[in-house]
DNA sequence: GAGTTATAGTTGTCTATACATCTGTAACTG
DNA sequence: CAGTTACAGATGTATAGACAACTATAACTC
């Protein structure tokens, strides 16, 4: 349903309603009800109704056919999400023991680049939490954690040594959207060297993510940066194929 | 400039306006005309103005901030990997001119790793196709491409000038289902650096991808390991929390 | 000087409408 | 029956406005 008095924008509104109806009823490449129907049952613009598809478009929920209707895609890449579960479970699936080794843990402000990727305040406080993460007691990664205090409240170390994402969704009760994620190659510098435990220059992996809250502003919640050894570890990914 | 009776839409002629002003003139952090500006100075419509700009915001290419503006986003060349595509298309996605040069071009067999991966016997004929990938003329990858002449039959040179997905897709109509994709961090080899063009020993990512064939037995269609410069290239993906 | 209040300028949302272009089907024509 | 044409309905492009929400700055007030 759509009211039209909430603050919340009619096309947001109509973008919930079409994702809940594909969950619930539509099926891959099954037809969508056209523009002008929802304009016309909402008594709404159809420009309004093409801002709300175009969004799904753009998430790959739904793809158009010009002349013909707009469709629900083929489910999308079911991501290994070793990276938004946790580091633990890739270990574990590779046969490998986790386990974490706290470095820092401290409150920080004054961080523009981290501040302006989780879109706080240059002068608001941030959690930021370094931590070595190890399989068969082996260093893989050097991992920084930054996170805003406003958001998640009070933390102590405890809520490290389990995974950050049960904290987040079970006890903030906050539910996680998505991650963007960026990789890149890099050399070890000397302090990132001597915590891997291999000779300074070496090549690695820099892995950048932030991930955000599935709320209206998709409000960034954590911005992680990890160094991974490249002689230990190597991204995998399987990709389905779009469709055109 | 703008034609309005120009068969290309004009939402699109000002989005080429504007990534060539951003290439030309802009840098990263700048302010970009405003939508009005825009609107008055082509006499068009707001809305198709916003229309450019916001295919410029989903490329990456621009941010913008309500009530401020419009801003040159930073700018690294980046692999969206939620969908399975060609770096032609993905260059082209970015506003970028693809292009390739070939480095060489032969059929082998006996390359045992190769043959593994694509499954067929070890003396089966393969093509070899090394080329190296450009954007805006500039080397950015250098990629070696495997595939089983028994799957694709006679090839020529050209079929590589452009997508090798669209030659598999179009001509041979065949459908690819998926890849599996890895990427890990190296250190430019002697060889490699040259055809970059960057200095040997700066880091590198490799990938390496198989692409499955839509058929009963996902029969493997190619094998490609491709060197990425680093200082040019990051690979991105988004990744979508599962729904309970 | 510090805090508050206008104000101009920006992007964000939305309307009502028009015509273009493409697709599939039904009706027509030979 | 095969080919063509007409048409309805879909998305694509584009207009000319309107008001909301947000930002930075200038002007004002205490």
């Amino acid at each position: 349903m759509i009211n039209k008095n909430s603050p919340i924008p009619i096309y947001y509104q109509l973008e919930e309603e079409i994702r809940t109806l594909i969950k619930q009823e539509l099926n891959p490449g099954d037809l969508l009800p056209s523009e002008r129907e929802y304009a016309e049952k909402y008594d709404i613009s159809r420009m309004t109704v093409r801002q709300a598809i175009n969004n799904l478009v753009k998430e790959g929920l739904i793809y158009r056919q010009k002349g013909r209707g707009t469709f629900i895609a083929e489910k999308k890449f079911e991501q290994d999400l070793s990276g938004l579960s946790s580091f633990s479970e890739d270990m574990r699936n590779r046969g490998l023991t986790p386990s974490n080794k706290l470095l820092s843990f401290q409150i920080m402000a004054d961080n523009p680049r981290a501040a302006s990727i989780l879109k706080v305040e240059p002068n608001d406080e941030l959690y930021v939490i370094k931590r070595l993460r190890l399989a068969n007691e082996e260093p893989i990664a050097l991992e920084t954690i930054f996170t805003p205090k406003k958001l998640v409240g009070e933390l102590s170390l405890d809520h490290f040594n389990v995974s950050f994402y049960d904290y987040i969704e079970n006890t903030l009760n906050l539910s996680i959207a998505y991650g963007e994620q960026t990789i890149e190659a890099a050399l070890a510098k000397t302090e990132e060297a001597r915590e891997l435990n291999i000779p300074r220059g070496k090549p690695v992996l820099v892995m950048e993510r932030t991930s955000y809250l599935k709320d209206e502003q998709q409000t960034p919640i954590e911005y992680v940066n990890s160094i991974y050894r490249s002689d230990k570890y190597k991204f995998k990914m399987q990709m389905k194929r779009e469709q055109d």
